[in-house]
DNA sequence: CGGTCCCTTGAGCCACTTCAACTCACGTGG
DNA sequence: CCACGTGAGTTGAAGTGGCTCAAGGGACCG
């Protein structure tokens, strides 16, 4: 990871686009921007890690973060991705307490910084944003519900399909990313998802070039309760 | 549900002996008890309902409330037990947004109550239960990414397991619950929890009678990784 | 004394995981 | 430039955990 050269406007201008600082003032922001430092991570370096205590608030400035927790016989769920305006750790800084998490860079990424008593100091003056935290954790939380609930009852195939329209929302109709990538967002095996991906595209809803994914008739992605998942 | 006769006494002791409000100095507890009101409700009745809008705050005074949430086949799962001293809505108060989720009394119960814009009101004016609330908030998140991993690499005996050691933590020995119950907490159907319970029955770690559970050898419900779920 | 809820057990099935083997694409370093 | 290694994709065959369906017994309640 190297420091950015800094640049004031830009980080302005993220965060009035972010959805986390919805309802603030430009004035608020611009004090926050101020307290604000630009990282940049290369793919697959790791932005945090496992078991380390949070010291500060980070959100995504370009680029796409993974942040994913391992199970004990080092299976990994993918439990969000973060793009442009998306903060990877908003527990983190309130409590200061290390947690399972790891995140690391999905592509080249610049990460916006913060010191984290700087930012709790910024959250508890500000009464919109703790509810916009809270509102995000309660997505968040609605969606690893959800996950649960697919798993006692979808097939991986529905699964999937779930999956990819939720992906489809956020990205647009090219995604980039690998079947095994994939699994850890479905929570099955890269062989599963690899040959349910087969019928997919044996049915013309998808198109597959390597680590790529291109999705042909997004209508066939959405189900009966085309609910998306919050990643 | 019908209200109960008032009593400002119980109401802050409640608060101060909750996890929830850990940290708030006694008089702060007493403006919030002021705004309570007490509310009884009777086992299997709804407190509230999937869809409908947030317009209070509530803590269990004593009873305890199951939350759970409904698949689109009639599954349900149970997400929340919370006992004296535990919240059951920790969002709704915030966004004020109708969820998914079903609540309703296990036991007779008695809730405390309080109005969305004045318990809001009072968090925004205290950092301390703010910085409680993500933490809770992060316990529910980290729990629910527990399950959602542990229903890709461990059976049902481990899971169940893991369900009891923590019910036995938080309840004791001695659980009254019926295995359909039981199952909703592991995610599984009834006839596998019973089919688990019996095993563990033969093998001497519990006894069962109708709707209760004993556990003899707590020990042997302690897997590895003693991590302990979160209700 | 009928109804309802809880418990119990059996048998069958099937969607997934697991293991394994092989191809293809890509990049790197000798 | 070729050789090699690694990571992605592909496919087959086998095994199985636990879900489903089914049927019955026992406890508790009105």
């Amino acid at each position: 990871m190297i420091k950015e050269p800094e640049n004031l406007e830009k980080k302005i201008a993220l965060f009035s686009r972010a959805a986390l600082f919805k309802g603030l003032s430009m004035d608020a922001l611009k004090d926050l921007a101020k307290l604000a430092v630009l990282k940049q991570y290369v793919k697959n370096e790791l932005v945090f890690q496992s078991d380390e205590p949070c010291d500060a608030f980070e959100v995504v400035e370009d680029g796409l973060i993974r942040v994913s927790r391992y199970s004990a016989l080092g299976k990994r769920i993918t439990y969000l991705l973060a793009g442009p305006g998306e903060p990877i750790n908003l527990i983190g800084p309130f409590t200061g307490a290390a947690r399972e998490y790891v995140a690391e860079a999905a592509q080249d990424t610049i990460i916006v910084s913060i010191v984290r008593k700087d930012f709790t100091q910024f959250a508890f003056a500000h009464p919109q944003l703790i509810t916009n935290i809270i509102d995000i954790l309660g997505h968040a939380i609605d969606s690893s519900n959800s996950r649960i609930l697919d798993m006692l009852d979808k097939k991986v195939v529905d699964r999937l399909k779930r999956v990819l329209h939720t992906l489809l929302k956020k990205y647009g109709p090219i995604l980039c990313f690998t079947s095994a990538e994939l699994a850890e967002l479905v929570g099955t095996t890269t062989e599963s998802s690899l040959r349910v991906m087969a019928d997919l595209r044996h049915n013309g809803i998808i198109e597959t070039r390597r680590g790529q994914i291109e999705i042909l008739k997004p209508e066939a992605l959405a189900g009966p309760d085309s609910e998306t998942l919050w990643f």
